[in-house]
DNA sequence: AGCACGCCGACT
DNA sequence: GTCGGCGTGCTC
């Protein structure tokens, strides 16, 4: 017999191994074998499929070890996997990388063994030989990367091979199981005291040792409060020390024991709904049900802070209580610490969450207790679709419209709201689709009758829509050339919100200082050395940065075109605008919100905090202050600068710039009569804006929509990007434009391009990129996908574009 | 992703 | 003439 097996690599096909007559019996599809792979390594793959065909044109290795009893995925996660690397045009294998957690992911580490027989003459070793023989005699054990660093280098084969030869030592590659469970050591009570009145004779009659004894009170007291006893923290509660729990020990009274423990502090396994459906939410709520007899998929359209999170929950309870599993999905960045506890507080430990920035060992956790069916609500990223659910019956992808659902570099290159929309055909969830301002794609499915549709289009409580207010930038004076930062108005609106000690938002799309750092006398601009940006200049830091590849650069106090020091910076950033307003309004608290003031894991949580207790009056950030902040004491929010979401060449530019702009003011309450948004801008008659002003979404739609109809752009077209890359800037004009000459018989009516990226260049490499835009076909989309597959093998064989990386991006945002 | 193999320049 | 640099292609 003959199995299939995925490995975690990018190979272009899954390969095949044999199957050996005792390993037959315990081998099923979904278990992972450790396989060998080439010469030396080893890997943990996953069985794919078990077949009696001998593969032809090469011979098969044996399986070496069947490494599960129990399959660790189901074969439907095998067919989803499948189906990705179809269509975001990843393999397998780069599949497999992205859906299970690392420590599931073994690979080899070589290890030298030491021969006892060679005894310890190293006579005839060289030197290099003579110092790894010594530290082996010492150490009998030596990694590979301890080699390396012994001999201090990297090349270390040849020497190992040397000493193999000499049979000083054998070789031996270990595949390790990475997960751990945590253990820890519990304290308890001798059978013989946990009678009341052995205790208390043994109290009692207690002489010396008064340490011990306060130990055992202190762990009395911990049992009675917390019902079980972790040494560490007996220990640390009552101020001890080992040997007097030694003693304890010793004397029969207290004994000791290690356990697993979850890493993942659980609560209890309790649903409290303590909330009712407003009668709007209630409409909501039947239409979501009545479209989900019908169809798997359904928008829930509700403006912001319509309460579409309770919605949510109400839906979610009704799901666990049939005993069913539900996955929350949101964009990584908006899974903060609000919303986790805002969902724990309704389902306690049946919650689990599920993102990058947990631990393997707690990844390894989750997997385990979503697999078993204890944990029946998973709050995650796009990455918590991979999970192996028991019985999934829904799954919400809130904020579905959010760009950063789509996975961008490493491949696989897919999109979350897409893949959960496939997920639910494998497994008979449904799933609900969340927004205030929808991407076109899923609107005009849901108006077209694709998709179910409910709406919430009023605010929850008595809060209105927030009003809206353009400030016409071209009426301020200014130099020229120059950027306005604050209007008069925005600035007077500011402190009368501070002054009525209320909140206020700022919005700019650009962190950092000052975006340009410009030479008055010869138009020099400082740029990165890799990449074909102008360096930010960051204050903070005392640095300039590049945006694109992170390379960070001492300041330039001296232009390197002429030598001259007349730099000065030009534009602004959010770091800008925070130190402005400090000198505006100095009484306010003031604090910034971006990517930067975010970097530690808690900064983002505890800024948000400090707003929700208001202790922070006005907060500047960029995106990421239109996602989680509370409203209800925000009475102003300022969008300082329009134009810049306007002017990206893109055609989801005014998609994008109006689900930003309403998400950002849906952060305001409002009070009556006074306009809390104020948008700057220099274009007060660009269409977008009037229907931002008027919160007018599906006015948007429809003009946007209409746009795309005219010019064969998603939803009428599916868009395949494809990247090339190379060195220098030439090959790979060249090779894109050769690429599209091999492209132009048949697809000549959907191509856009080749053309030069807005940066031409980063890290090095230059780029080009061609568009394809294709009807939607799924025929000609895998017709257009194996060509392209064959065109990119194509461009490989031409010499010179051997090098050129050409990267496919299936519907690409 | 590794890693072996092969080709070419620097040095004994 | 050999060592070791890196570029290329294969791994069931």
């Amino acid at each position: 017999m003959f199995a299939e097996i995925v490995i975690p690599l990018a190979l272009p096909k899954n390969y095949t191994w044999e199957i050996p007559a005792h390993l037959q019996e315990g081998l099923r599809i979904g278990c992972r074998v450790e396989v060998n792979l080439g010469k030396h390594k080893k890997y943990s793959g996953i069985v794919k499929a078990i077949h009696p065909d001998k593969p032809k044109g090469f011979e098969t290795k044996e399986i070496l070890n069947v490494l599960d009893h129990e399959p660790v995925i189901h074969a439907w996660q095998l067919r989803f996997w499948e189906w990705l690397a179809d269509y975001y045009m990843a393999t397998e294998g780069e599949v497999m990388a992205a859906a299970l957690p690392a420590h599931f992911k073994l690979s080899s580490e070589t290890i030298l063994v030491f021969n006892e027989e060679f005894g310890d003459d190293f006579s005839t070793l060289d030197s290099e030989e003579y110092l790894v023989a010594e530290a082996l005699l010492m150490k009998q054990e030596l990694r590979l990367t301890e080699v390396q660093g012994i001999l201090d280098s990297t090349h270390v084969y040849p020497i190992v091979n040397r000493l193999m030869g000499k049979k000083v030592c054998f070789v031996w590659e270990s595949l390790k199981e990475k997960f751990a469970p945590r253990k820890e050591t519990f304290v308890l009570l001798e059978p013989e005291y946990s009678n009341e009145d052995r205790l208390s004779e043994l109290l009692n009659n207690w002489s010396r040792a008064p340490k011990q004894m306060e130990l055992l009170l202190g762990y009395l007291h911990l049992l009675k409060t917390e019902g079980e006893v972790i040494k560490a923290s007996l220990l640390k509660k009552a101020n001890a020390t080992d040997a007097q729990l030694k003693g304890l020990v010793e004397k029969g009274i207290l004994r000791t024991e290690k356990r697993s423990v979850d890493r993942i502090q659980y609560l209890p396994k309790d649903i409290h709904i303590d909330f009712t459906l407003t009668p709007a939410q209630e409409e909501a709520f039947v239409q979501v049900e009545t479209a989900f007899v019908e169809k798997p998929v359904c928008l829930l359209h509700g403006v912001t802070s319509s309460g579409k999170t309770l919605l949510y929950i109400r839906l979610i309870e009704q799901y666990i209580r049939k005993g069913r599993q539900v996955l929350y999905m949101l964009p990584e960045i908006a899974l903060t610490a609000q919303i986790i506890r805002r969902l724990q507080k309704y389902f306690g430990g049946h919650i689990g969450i599920y993102h990058s920035r947990f631990s393997h060992n707690e990844r390894v956790e989750i997997w385990n207790k979503v697999k078993s069916g204890e944990l029946k609500v998973v709050l995650g990223a796009r990455s918590s679709l991979f999970l192996p659910y028991q019985d999934l019956g829904l799954i919400i992808c809130d904020e579905e419209h959010d760009p950063s659902y789509k996975q961008q570099d490493p491949a696989p290159r897919y999109h979350g709201r897409d893949a959960a929309i496939y997920l639910s055909g494998l497994t008979g969830a449904k799933v609900l689709l969340g927004s205030a301002t929808p991407s076109l794609e899923t609107y005009h499915n849901a108006r077209s009758g694709k998709f179910g549709l409910a709406g919430l289009t009023e605010r929850y409580g008595d809060v209105k829509l927030p009003t809206m207010q353009l400030v016409d930038l071209r009426a301020v004076p200014r130099k020229p050339g120059e950027k306005v930062m604050f209007s008069v108005h925005l600035l007077e609106e500011l402190k009368q919100t501070v002054a009525r000690k209320k909140q206020a938002i700022l919005f700019q799309n650009r962190r950092g200082y000052a975006p340009f750092h410009l030479c008055t006398v010869c138009g020099w601009i400082a740029q990165c050395e890799h990449c074909d940006v102008s360096l930010t200049f960051h204050k903070f830091s005392n640095k300039l940065k590049c945006h694109y590849c992170g390379n960070i650069y001492p300041p330039v106090l001296t232009c390197r075109g002429c030598g001259s020091d007349k730099l000065v910076q030009k534009s602004f950033g959010t770091e800008r605008i925070e130190e402005e307003l400090e000198q505006h309004l100095p009484d306010a608290k003031i604090a910034r919100m971006d990517f930067d003031a975010i970097r530690n894991k808690n900064a983002h949580d505890v800024l948000i905090q400090q707003f929700e207790q208001r202790k922070i009056d006005i907060l500047v950030g960029t995106q990421m202050v239109v996602k989680g902040l509370d409203f209800d004491n925000v009475e102003l929010v300022g969008v300082i600068d329009a134009d810049g979401l306007l002017h990206f060449a893109d055609f989801r530019v005014n998609e994008r710039a109006f689900q930003l702009m309403e998400q950002v003011s849906g952060r305001a309450g409002r009070r009556d009569g006074v306009g809390d948004v104020l948008i700057q801008t220099n274009l007060p008659n660009h269409p977008l804006l009037q229907h931002v002003l008027r919160h007018d979404y599906v006015g948007m739609f429809l003009e946007e929509l209409d746009k795309r109809r005219q010019f064969f752009y998603p939803p009428f077209s599916r868009v395949v990007l494809l990247h090339f890359k190379h060195k220098e800037r030439d090959v790979v004009n060249d090779a894109a434009h050769h690429f599209t000459r091999l492209m132009q018989p048949a697809y000549g009516n959907y191509l856009v391009g080749p053309a030069e990226p807005m940066v031409p260049r980063v890290r090095n490499m230059y780029l080009m990129e061609l568009m394809l835009k294709l009807p939607r076909d799924s025929q000609l989309l895998s017709r257009c996908k194996d060509d392209i597959q064959r065109y990119t093998a194509m461009l490989h064989h031409e010499g010179k574009f051997k090098k050129v990386i050409v990267v496919p991006d299936v519907d690409a945002v």
